[in-house]
DNA sequence: GCTAGGATTTACT
DNA sequence: GTAAATCCTAGCA
């Protein structure tokens, strides 16, 4: 099992570790393939000028959740790590409850459903009603699993610090938001 | 009090 | 490729 102390580390490195840690919320989920980094110091992160109502989970124990909304209609799902930083989860392989995820999604194609942000957190039933909860309890599960080869490439969808390379995922995996340059 | 903008997705041209 | 949907927060008056 994922252990506290595996978050309470450099948000960069839980963010590349995470690459392969099956996700289950609710029974629900699979390996995941794609994580951003985002840390205290970071003008893109929503914690860089500190604690506010909406970000208070990012300040909470390593290994709660961060969930918030963007653009006013989807959910996000963050895992903090060291306080004031978390990784954001941008998409999983779909392996566990498929059926369910298509019946929440609603669509057929397969690589589609967890593939980004406000996808990954539709079909895991994931809002904010979870923000602030614990990461390491019920209804998630956090498991290791294979650890494919890593791509790394700049954070998506930003418009501060853009440079950064803190964006990982699976080589390889259909299943990622996004195509990596190199990968 | 009011306004601008965002770690996005989808549908339409 | 472009636009719309939609809401919370920060920043300023």
């Amino acid at each position: 099992m994922i252990s506290r102390e595996f978050f309470d580390r450099d948000p960069v490195e839980v963010a590349r570790d995470l690459i392969g840690v099956e996700l289950t919320v609710g029974g629900v989920g699979g390996p995941i393939v794609e994580t951003e980094a985002y840390d205290r110091d970071d003008p893109a992160s929503h914690s860089y000028r500190g604690p506010t109502r909406r970000n208070a989970a990012m300040f909470a124990a390593p290994g709660t959740a961060y969930v918030y909304r963007s653009y006013g209609l989807h959910w996000c799902l963050n895992a903090v790590c060291r306080p004031g930083s978390a990784v954001l989860l941008r998409a999983i392989e779909p392996r566990h409850g498929v059926e369910e995820m298509v019946a929440r999604r609603g669509v057929v194609a397969e690589r589609l459903l967890c593939a980004g942000p406000g996808r990954l957190t539709e079909a895991l039933a994931v809002d904010g009603t979870l923000d602030g909860m614990s990461l390491l309890a019920e209804p998630f599960r956090l498991c290791p699993g294979i650890r494919p080869d890593l791509v790394i490439g700049p954070r998506i969808g930003i418009s501060r610090a853009t440079e950064r390379p803190w964006r990982f995922g699976a080589a390889c995996s259909p299943f990622l938001s996004r195509p990596f340059r190199a990968g």
